[in-house]
Order: structure tokens, then sequence, then C-alpha cells
DNA sequence: ACCCAGAATGAATGAATGTTCATTCTTGAT
DNA sequence: ATCAAGAATGAACATTCATTCATTCTGGGT
């Protein structure tokens, strides 16, 4: 449910292939929007072009009004996706049916947000990208703190439960849910912007290090 | 030498005054600088013009490019001003020799960190919106770490001294100064975008709640 | 009182970019 | 085989923006 973004027919991605290819309107859309994060990822948020986005999807310029109505739209329904995706994702895990062990659960949640291959950096780049114009842009901030809210409730849940399975004392579990998402963000901001001083591998150790203080019970 | 109240002709600072006035150099890179940080926390950084920012200033398009040698330049060394005021007070607070207790030190750099009046606002969204970049701009990646790291080892001492002075046990200096670091950076990015969501007064909550777990006989 | 180094100006320039739309092409239904 | 609906194209257009530079102006030195 997370990763839809490779699902090719095509026998020729980038050859010489000058067939018009007629396609549906959804998969032209994510087509589009895939594009977009690749740009962001390697020129900035600020450096992107419509021109650019749509030859990196392999199509004309015309097509990315066709499907979004203009460039500002494109980047919203850009962040919309990537926003959806990553909370999406942690819900998933937190709610966590397939997962009843609580300590195993925060496991996967942590592998979830810090583990993950080369492609997690290209959604890192774009996520701090549209942060960095958040302040000024209140559609951006909507977006955003409307995932946002409901992943820190779900997170919150989460803790409130081990708390209460766990007996410890003198946690308040909404206080260290903001504390751990804050956290996950420094580090996914460390990782982008310092990678050469913060690891993957030093990333995680932080994160766990964190869970194990205030979860000594269930983080071993 | 920024005395402006000896010798002045100006009566009026912003209203009808055509008056060409001519100041040192060093005195407009500043001008331009402030108004290049308060345009891009007002319309973020991507939108940020030329015209823009020399309005803001009250000056002359012209004159950016007679004093920066471009825009691209302009932002360059309007970032390395954000950074090097932002960690320069930290390493103040770190190296500290006004402020003897350990304990009471750390409640300063928490106070410099999530403190302030809104000013400490613009220059978030300034921060931010240079990361959101990094990610593309190996430039402003360079110019980040390196006062990072600097910031990053006083931290570490501060916490070696600390943990020596409590007799900690089972405390990495290094993880635990990572850990912070990323916390706090987090902590600023939650007041940035979802200020509803997080208040001030919280955002200190939090952070003063993981110092006090990893150092409780140090903060109360 | 005069002068001139160089600070400051802003209209002009050219390059880049978002958006439009007349036209072409594809596909599935008939 | 034919056709219509609408997906896709890309040249053209209008706008916006960074940068230039000929010109004006200022203030300290003489």
């Amino acid at each position: 449910m997370t990763d839809a973004s490779s699902a090719v027919t095509e026998a020729l991605p980038e050859a010489g292939s000058k067939r018009r290819q007629i396609r549906p309107k959804a998969e032209r859309r994510q087509q589009l929007i895939d594009a977009t994060i690749r740009c962001i990822a390697q020129h900035g948020l600020s450096a992107v072009t419509m021109q650019m986005v749509t030859r990196e999807a392999g199509l004309s310029v015309g097509i990315a009004n066709l499907h979004f109505e203009s460039k500002d739209n494109l980047l919203k329904e850009t962040l919309r996706f990537v926003a959806e995706e990553y909370h999406g994702g942690q819900i998933d895990i937190m709610e966590g049916g397939d997962i009843p062990d609580l300590g195993e659960r925060l496991d996967a949640l942590l592998d979830f947000q810090l583990g993950r291959g080369v492609t997690q950096r290209q959604k890192m780049s774009v996520w701090f990208a549209y942060y960095g114009e958040a302040g000024a842009r209140p559609v951006y901030q909507k977006i955003v703190s409307t995932v946002d809210r409901l992943a820190a409730q779900k997170l919150e849940a989460l803790f409130t439960n081990i708390i209460r399975e766990g007996g410890y004392q003198d946690v308040d579990a909404r206080e260290l849910a903001t504390g751990y998402s804050a956290l996950i963000d420094g580090l996914h901001l460390g990782l982008l912007v310092t990678p050469r001083e913060l690891s993957k591998r030093r990333a995680r150790s932080v994160a766990r290090d964190f869970l194990r203080r205030a979860f000594p019970r269930h983080i071993d």
C-alpha cells in the first residue's frame, strides 16, 4: 500500500519510442507526481519547472496543465501524496492488528521511520522542501497538520497502551508522543543535511535509546 | 559604530524621504541580509525576488548586485549569517564561563533554543527554508554542517561534564547529544508548521523532560 | 568653495518560465 | 472500416525576473 510507484508495462522506458500513449487519467496523475518527487529531490523545490517535470515523466509540457490545473496545484497534490503515504504507513503499523506485541510494534514503527533504502532519501527531500515553505504557505500547513494530527493521536494511543501494560509511572503519553515525533523529524533532518555526521545506524540507535529510557520493559 | 543619533540629517526613517544616502559597505550588506530574512519568512524562499528584497530594504534594485555579486550569493550569505548567529549563541552559552553551574547552563541553553519572542519565528522560517533546499544544494549543506559540527562538539563536551559530575551510568554523551539536537530541531519544526498543536510552552516542557530523564540530578 | 571617488539609482535587456490552445493522434464502440 | 471522444502534443504568448550599466548624486578631502 506504500509503494505503487513502479508499475510499468512499457517495454522501452526512454528509448526512441515516440509513439504517443493514451493512458487513464489516474495513471498519468501518478506518473507526474512521481516525476515531481524525483525533480524536487534532485534539484530542490525552488528550481523545479514544469518543463523539467514533464521531461522527467517522458511527457509533453501541456499534459501537466491537462491533469492538474496549474503548477501550484501539481505541487500541492504532490505534497498531499507524500504526506499521506508517510503518515498512512505509520498509522497502519500503529493500529497494527498484525503485530499483537506492543514492543514489537514499536520496533516496526521505528523500522518504517528510519529504515528503507535510498528511495527514502527522495521522500525526505520532498518532505522538508515543503516544510521550508510551510511557514509562508497556509495551504501546505493545512495538508501537513491534517495528517500529522491523526498520526499523533494514534501514537499517543499506542503509548498509552504501553504505559498501562508496563505499569510505567511518571510518564505522560501525550508529552512522550510529542517528543518522539519531534525526535524522528529531527533525525530525518540530520540524515538529510549532514549525512556525514549522522549515519542511519546511529539515528536508529538514538531513537531506540529514547524509547528504551521511556519503556525499559518493552525495548530490550 | 552603528550610532545613528549623531550628525543625523534624516528626520523620517521610511516616509517620503527620497534623499539618496551613502553608507559604508558593511552596513548595506547587513541591511540587505536583514531584508532577505524578512522576505523569506513572509513569502517563502522560492518566492523571494531581488525586487522584493531591495524594496523591503528601501533601496534600489541595482544595489543588491553591487554588494553581493548575485542573488545566489545574497541567499548564501544570508544563510551563513543565520547559521552563525544561531549556533554562535548556543556555543557562547555552552562554553559559558559566566554560568558555573552545569544544570543552570542547560536551562540557559534551553531558554535560548526555545525561548525568545516573535523574531525567533522569522529565523526558524529561514532556517528550514534552507534545510529544504539543502538536499539539492551542496553549498548549503557545507555551510550548515560546518557550524553544526562545532555546536555538536560543544554540546557533547557539556554533556560529558554533566555525566561525570552526576555520576550517571549507562549514558553515552555523544548519543545523547545527537538525540537532544535532533529533538530541538524537531520541536522547531513543530512550532513552525503546526503551531496550533504545539505551543512554545509544551515544546519547552518536552525538551526539559528529555533532559530530566537523562540527568535527573541536574534538572529538577 | 570645489572636486571627484565611488555609492546609489532604475530603465532597459534578455533569458526563463507558466499557461494556452489549435492540432494530431489513439482507442474502443459501432 | 469508420467515427467520435478525448488524451496528448508543443509552438506561441505573455509575464516575470535577475542582471547590467549609463547616469546621478553624495560627502569627505583639499
